[in-house]
DNA sequence: ATAAAATATTCTATTGCAGGAATATTCCCC
DNA sequence: GGGGAATATTCCTGCAATAGAATATTTTAT
């Protein structure tokens, strides 16, 4: 878990940069709800095959997706993996801005017991 | 809630954007500790000034950071709000995904009885 | 073997984004 | 009020990313 998120700290604006972009995010938001071949994606999303073949490349360089091969057909679905790392990484990070609260709270509470 | 996260899905790739860039989301990291100065930031990730002027109006103009006025110097810090709409968009998203992996089960259970 | 379907890749043109250098703006201090 | 800090903005240039169109590749069906 933690070196996944120090993997992260220094590589995850990859996934980030594969998610900001509006048709691979809705791409994904399409897999959530199940696998889909790559002309479902493109019908769904009104876009061209090729552009949708692209996203999925994109999509699957940085691990986002996963592809199967069915004869003729590529089937895409998750791979959740890089989300559960967003997600701890998400949960470190709240941790972190908590315990800095906490420490305003203790110094702020020190204040004013000085000026009491 | 629910309303963040679907503004979540159809304007979440600003935040994805935002993040996908490796000064960026080093500068994130930097704030996680606390507030930090534009000259502090560009001290401490090596860069020139006016670069981390410009990633930090990105990161605002996207709500990742708020800004605070002392005097000459302006003071940046996280804002949580869209880390907290991005985990719970990564929430739903896992039960999602688990819903769908017990369907599989029961699909494969269904299977399974029959050829007994 | 040929045709057609599904997908990937290539090429090209355009657009968008990041860095560098210079400049503008605001504030403090003397 | 003049100089120096701290920050923001602008302009320019170069590069990466995107869409579109055309083409290549693989597989099935006949």
């Amino acid at each position: 878990m933690v070196a996944a998120i120090d993997y992260f700290k220094e590589n995850g604006f990859k996934t980030f940069t594969a998610l900001g972009e509006p048709n691979r995010l809705a791409i994904v938001e399409l897999l959530r709800e199940g696998e889909l071949t790559v002309g479902q994606i493109a019908d769904k999303l009104e876009m061209r095959q090729p552009q949708a073949s692209k996203h999925l490349r994109v999509l699957s360089d940085n691990g986002l997706v996963e592809v199967t091969a069915d004869a003729n057909r590529r089937i895409y679905k998750i791979n959740p993996e890089p989300f559960l790392t967003l997600e701890s990484w998400l949960k470190t990070f709240k941790q972190q801005t908590e315990e800095r609260y906490d420490k305003l709270d203790d110094y702020l509470k020190k204040i004013k017991n000085k000026k009491d």
